[in-house]
DNA sequence: GTGTTTATTTATAATCATTACAATTTTAAA
DNA sequence: TTTAAAATTGTAATGATTATAAATAAACAC
């Protein structure tokens, strides 16, 4: 956990910016909840939590920071929010996602899976990719076996 | 086009709505821009061209009707809107977008591309994928020959 | 056809997420 | 210390979308 607050506050430094108290207290929430798609609200009321004093402009502010460096990713799976990805350490392309259209649950998938789509959209259509969104919407296992 | 719009009021029809003169103007509008990917308000202004007297929120319900029946995607690039994309007829997956982070521009993938990562979705997450969106983001060939 | 219910639309107000702003605080530099 | 730059705070403003109530239009029953 502590490793990955270093490398975050390392990849801020790069960029000439510090790990404030707010910043700080902001990504460990985010670190503490890697698993989850959490808004900036949902985020703005966990830091609270710790740090009551933090403002919601700030959690915006360093939301928005964090994407713009692409420590987080920023998505949208259709309700009216933004929700805030962590980004595994090293990955230059964001992971996918599996939405159930009966449950709700969000899995994640961690293979990259379009080196052959990206090859074919690189050179049919001489786009150069950069990152991806990719999202499935269907029915989750356990919605399954009902 | 008019093949589209018998096509649409059947569509309509069967889930038992009927194609009103302002859902007709709106469907009309999204017939006549068919490569564009129009907000909302976008709709309603070029609706109002025509049909001076609909009203803000009818275009509102009746694209949020469409994306219902399917007739529309309702997609977001990420800025502040939802934009809505009409399926070609018969289409029972999404097309993907290649979109230009240097202008911005969006182009449209026809080919599904999808069937072996959806397998493999199936295969090893026992997802049944019903949809999917896949939006590429990169340098379209116009921006990389500058 | 007349009266009655239901669906739809309109104009506008309310909501809600996000952004902008001005004042204040913190940090770094001189 | 004095000064300047960066960051934060609380709140107001914005802007997209949704909800509401009154008005219209269409479908239905007699
Ligand atoms: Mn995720
Ligand atoms: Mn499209
Ligand atoms: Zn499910
Ligand atoms: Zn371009």
């Amino acid at each position: 956990m502590d490793t990955k607050l270093d490398y975050i506050k390392k990849q801020l430094h790069t960029s000439g910016y510090k790990l404030t108290p707010q910043r700080e207290a902001t990504v460990k929430v985010l670190l503490e909840n890697e698993q989850d798609h959490l808004s900036a609200e949902d985020v703005y009321l966990l830091v609270k939590e710790k740090s009551p004093e933090i403002g919601l402009a700030t959690v915006y502010r360093t939301l928005e920071l964090l994407t713009e460096l692409k420590v987080v990713d920023k998505i949208n799976f259709g309700d009216g929010v933004s929700r805030y990805d962590l980004r595994k350490e090293g990955d230059n392309h964001f992971h996918h996602h599996l939405v159930c259209i009966q449950c709700g649950s969000v899995q994640e998938i961690e293979e990259d899976l379009l080196d052959d789509v990206e090859a074919i959209v690189e050179d049919k259509f001489k786009f150069k990719v950069k990152d991806h969104r990719l999202t499935f919407h269907g029915v989750c296992n356990i919605c399954q076996d009902k």
